[in-house]
DNA sequence: GGAGGTCGGTTAAACGTTTCAAGACCAAGG
DNA sequence: CCTTGGTCTTGAAACGTTTAACCGACCTCC
């Protein structure tokens, strides 16, 4: 199916200044044949004396040779500079050593939590994480799966894109295991790691409520999923106070800074009896665009005329002047627990069963609903 | 040879969990467990009844294979699920059609210009980009550059850490080619891509005086590189003056909002005829919290009183109420430049000679020095 | 002094591709 | 009928490792 791409066969490398050995044994080379640029082990065998076998051994079972032997490779190896060809090696041992994960937008701090907890799990099993930026692209997405499959590698992690609901169902996974992240579509056909957002949205109109707010307004488009769930959260904290309580809902555009601002706008219209004495933002970004807003020229006071609390800990609200109360999404236990999963599948293949972990996010009460 | 150990078995998309069978003596070794569901050429050449050969002619060279042959293999492939095995590809190819990216920071948005640049060049040279995460670790730093070498990747970029004083040179690359990214301390040994800080903090303190602003204040950090250089640069902006224009300097700890702030409070402590009539931030994120503090409650009016510009064009920054003008550093201009300096090594190592970049940075002008 | 163990080392067979010389087949030309 | 040339296809040799089987000393124990 991919046969149209064509490799682009690099050229080999002219040998620069430090030439080891002559080409290996076998060097009847009737082609223009100028280079190899890297020794292989058996140049180091060369050097040191000692069977290709030998020098395999000092790099993987040290303690089955010999220190004398032992010594002399490792001085052959340090001399020509040699560096283990992992290709062969992945080749020889079915799969690699490291981790695939794609990514659908570095931009965005929480996925960048994500990598951090998957790189420290992966770290510790001894794997190594790289990252393909898909940058909101399916295409792109696609792209690096494939590569990752064809690269052997030993899993995938892969936050997907929103997923359209026109298009078909993502393609499962083939021969490669591998952990979605934050994708609630994702089936049983593979392991998902997922967040709460309808009990986070509890968790902020709770927060609201205990601390004595009594005119809630959920702020948030109305196309993002997560975004609606987050409400539906509210709504159920809001109906636990049996009407003591109101929540209004104001949709925007989208969830960044100026979609917060024109719902500022819209509040210090109203009259002061009417306005809420608590705003829900369904993201950080909208949050800091209502903070900016609101308290500006000193027009209301944050949290004392009207608190706001956002939603996923985004790093760029953490700049905001008056610091922002949020959700945290836990994307670090995200990233954590999800490398677990994957390194538990590519373990024992045999008696994994797939499971599907959703994580709670937890409140981080900041002076924009709790003041200083 | 295979024929006996490799069962008839299909085994075409692993619909759920089970492994086809335990397969043949999984060596005990090193870390990785095997299971091995994919299936080679020679399946795929067994099931469409021809030779490996052709299957490989039909994916690299279709034109060579007579129609119906192609077909036959194609319906094969499909049937099995095929995937090849860019790891055999790659060992025998001598070199992957991959190229590796270290990053030191990838919470800054500087780093992720890059890598958008550096991306598109590289799709159109049908070289896929990976991304590995340093994270401020000179020993992950290091991990990741072994890794690439050992895997043989077509090239190499790499923005690398600060590289403290104390630490003796970064170990030239050996067998990978390789180009570094906004590191002013590269040798001849690599090609390098740098940003002239000296100018922009030329064009930044330009800009201020062309708006008619006489007394300005640098603020930033004295122990960081690029903004020492940054202020030598606005140095020279002022000198060019004859005196009409003066500069201050006010070092700080740190380049992060809550230093801004502290400088804000500096100047609005002083009277108003000692204060600057514009500030130069050595970097977005200070220009921010400057701009915060200064603004907040009405107390400077920007850029009436007071105009600020930031440096870097970071886009934690974008998100100001007041848009801070800036300068940006032309990341993805690098991304690009970098990925075609690799490429160029790439392809003609023979006659390729190492060069060095060095981008200008261009002003961004936003209302807090130019008004709305 | 021979059987059996250990230790340290070698040899050769994979791993799954790509590539290229060589073979099979066929049509056309002499 | 034999040659020539062309088009497809095949077969086998790499690529650089790892690993199991093997081998030769040397040591120990009866």
């Amino acid at each position: 199916m991919r046969g149209g791409e064509r490799a682009a066969l690099p050229a080999p490398r002219a040998s620069a200044r430090r030439v080891p050995g002559s080409a290996t044994g076998t060097g009847q080379g009737s082609i223009p044949d100028v280079r190899r640029p890297s020794p292989g082990m058996l140049d180091v065998a060369r050097t040191a004396g000692v069977s290709v076998g030998t020098v395999s051994n000092v790099l993987n079972n040290p303690a089955k040779v010999a220190p004398p032997t032992r010594e002399k490779v490792e001085a052959a190896i340090a001399a020509l500079g040699f560096v283990r060809n992992g290709v062969a090696r992945s080749l020889k041992a079915g799969r690699s050593t490291t981790i695939g994960f794609v990514l659908i937008d570095l931009t965005n701090s929480f996925f960048l939590d994500m990598v951090r907890g998957a790189e420290e799990v992966a770290n510790e099993a001894g794997m190594n994480l790289l990252l393909a930026n898909a940058d909101m692209n399916p295409v792109k997405e696609q792209t690096f799966l494939d590569l990752f499959e064809e690269e052997r590698v030993a899993g995938i992690l892969l936050t997907p894109r929103p997923l359209a609901d026109e298009e078909g169902p993502r393609p499962a996974a083939a021969g490669v295991p591998r952990v979605h992240l934050n994708d609630p579509t994702a089936g049983a056909e593979v392991c998902s790691v997922t967040t709460d957002n309808v009990h986070g949205g509890y968790l902020a109109a709770r927060h609201l409520i205990d601390t004595g707010r009594r005119r809630l307004l959920f702020a948030g488009g109305d196309q993002l999923d997560p975004v609606r769930q987050r409400y539906e959260g509210a709504l159920r904290a809001v109906g636990e106070t049996n009407g003591a309580v109101t929540l209004e809902r104001l949709p925007t555009e989208w969830v960044r800074p100026p979609d917060g601002r024109r719902v500022a706008e819209t509040i210090l219209a109203r009259t002061v009896g009417e306005r809420p004495d608590a705003v829900l933002a369904g993201a950080d970004l909208l949050a800091l665009g209502l903070v900016q807003a609101l308290s500006v020229d000193g027009r209301l006071r944050i949290p004392d005329d009207i608190a706001v609390i956002g939603y996923d800990n985004n790093r760029t609200a953490w700049d905001s002047l008056i610091p922002i109360s949020t959700l945290d999404q836990a994307g670090e236990e995200m990233g954590r627990t999800a490398a677990s999963l994957l390194l538990e599948e590519v373990r024992g293949a045999e008696d994994h069963v797939h499971r599907s972990v959703r994580l709670q996010p937890f409140l981080v009460p900041r002076e924009s609903t709790v003041g200083r």
